[in-house]
DNA sequence: ATGAAAGCGCTAACAT
DNA sequence: ATGTTAGCGCTTTCAT
């Protein structure tokens, strides 16, 4: 590691410039030059300093990540296609798990900064003042991905009023008439509360009266859907079908029955929103809006690269398709069949 | 960002050094300076370049992570941990989702070298040729974090055989006399092969004969539970108790188990390996053979930090303890009770 | 087709 | 206590 492209050139009797022209893959220099560089290159184990590279070319190929829980299924899935292509564009990615600390998550912010990073994904439905007035002082492109937070960036994300709409008239048209809901973080502008606003629409659509014993609010984690759905059987009429705004939420919800004694989906429907491969793995089987997982992450780095290519476009929001996966989860209420 | 310390200088009407002086807290400023150098720096709006930093210090601060499956909740959770002590020292990660892939493994220790990481994790069991080649012969520390592949690195893991042999035997002391085994890839010297070795010495131990049929083999993932089960009930006299090397493939087992009308513990029993979230997630929930999952990772970064500032150190093996959590997926055979 | 040399933004040895 | 200056390892004009 201590060899640098001077040694490279002298072991080669070359110039440093003729080093780097076949490091470069550039034109101009002779097949026998090229290989002269070539093996000068194998006999000393030289690596070419990404870090010098980056401090002339003034880019460093690198793409900061903010996630707000890397252990979520839904996350990391996305996590693995953001890496996937990132990677196919020779770019690396640098990770901040935030855990829901809007602390670390603006001091991570200004770390990429720091490393000149080319590009930031934002995977985290909360900013505060001191985040958002980083995010728009900053020149470096940003794209927030399945959390459209600001219309003020570029963002990819399902139409979440649309899709918790749909979930929710699913289990209307399987004849509920009383339908629960377990919902996001209110504060979260975007998912959580469009969501909300959907199921709402949803319910009156249907011509059924809004419950509020059957509104409550979890963090999209599994233990809050738990929490939330106990706290639903607690109190007074039961309904007959819950939708949770995330899979780990409607899993939550599951066990809860589960533990309680209820069976599901004969005595309760429940449907969950993400599609993660929790869906698959769960006993039964959950239905669930599912969102283009792989797709988000593609789009978004596409979109992100392009960004950087082109720093000034206006910052589109790039909507991607929901879709209902029926599986064993739902069916019609008991008095229905 | 285009704006350096030489600007600040200028604006603050002292010499780079000055400035360069107040940014690293080093001593021998005077407050007066301090704070004008601060003032200059929030109106201009600077921020240090990490790139030219990195390049005068040598150190960039930045930890390489090769994870096989970012997707599974027993790496997530590591990688958590890895990311939360990493931060505490100030150092940030680049992640490498592998995905079994092991080209990509090689190429992407290749960028690490090429961005001078100051150290390397591995989370993946299997090696190739040309990724050994590049182990040893790099500089770069590198540490083993749960996945022991060569003794000739730094590596911190549970000792595998152990816990494999307490969890067969934890059925054995049950009564189960019919016990089978899904473990991990067999070409994986490490925790593969040791954790079958366990399996192995405590059936023997416990005065049973080892029945091929019931030993099958995975990846780790669900899915191959899944599917190693469904090739053991399918074959012959049927076991009682299935011990699975990970908790993905107890799942898996579980799932196949339930579709094909079994009831877990009732008429199976089932032990997983990891102590993942998974354990709690599941109905019912996974006894497990569990790995400090946190320590695993607190400790893999602090011992890379060590060898970091201490190159020249031998490479050690720190076992971490495993620890039996009993729920609710085994129960005495059967006949016994 | 090849090379010499300037400079990317910073730190640190060396003055003063 | 503060400033001058020489690199860190590379790319890239500009000459030749």
């Amino acid at each position: 590691m201590d060899i640098k492209i001077k040694d490279v050139a002298k072991a080669a009797g070359v110039s440093v410039t003729s080093v780097s022209r076949v490091l470069n893959g550039e034109q101009y220099v002779s097949a026998e030059i090229k290989q002269r560089v070539n093996e000068a290159i194998n006999e000393l184990g030289y690596t070419p300093s990404h870090i010098a590279r980056s401090l002339k070319r003034k880019k460093t190929n690198l793409i900061g990540v903010i996630v707000s829980n890397i252990t979520s299924n839904f996350f990391s899935t996305i996590l693995s296609s953001i890496e996937e292509t990132v990677d196919q564009h020779h770019y690396n990615l640098l990770v901040c798990n935030i855990m829901e600390n809007l602390d670390k998550e603006l001091r991570y912010l200004q770390t990429f900064q720091e490393m000149r990073v080319d590009g930031i994904i934002i995977m985290h439905e909360k900013v505060n003042d001191d985040i958002r007035r980083f995010l728009h002082q900053t020149k470096i492109p940003i794209i927030f991905c399945a959390s459209p937070v600001d219309p003020a960036f570029p963002r990819v994300t399902v139409d979440d009023f649309s899709a918790a709409y749909d979930a929710t008239r699913f289990l209307g048209d399987l004849g509920h008439q009383r339908i629960a809901f377990i919902g996001g973080d209110l504060e979260d502008v975007s998912s959580g509360r469009k969501r909300y606003e959907g199921y709402l629409k949803a319910i009156s659509d249907i011509g059924l009266t809004i419950e509020p014993r059957w509104i409550k609010f979890g963090d999209y984690q599994v233990k809050s859907g738990y929490e939330q759905m106990k706290a639903i059987l607690q109190e007074g009429p039961r309904p007959t079908a819950v939708f949770a705004a995330s899979d780990d939420m409607a899993l939550g919800a599951m066990n809860c029955l589960h533990d309680c004694g209820f069976h599901v989906p004969e005595q309760m429907s429940v449907i969950g929103f993400d599609g993660s491969e929790l869906t698959e793995l769960t006993r039964p089987r959950l239905t669930s809006m599912q969102q283009p997982i792989a797709m988000i992450g593609r789009l978004s780095v596409e979109l992100l690269l392009e960004a950087i290519q082109n720093p000034d476009q206006s910052a589109t929001l790039t909507t991607v398709p929901h879709q209902l996966v029926i599986r064993d989860s739902c069916r019609a209420p008991a008095g229905l069949v």
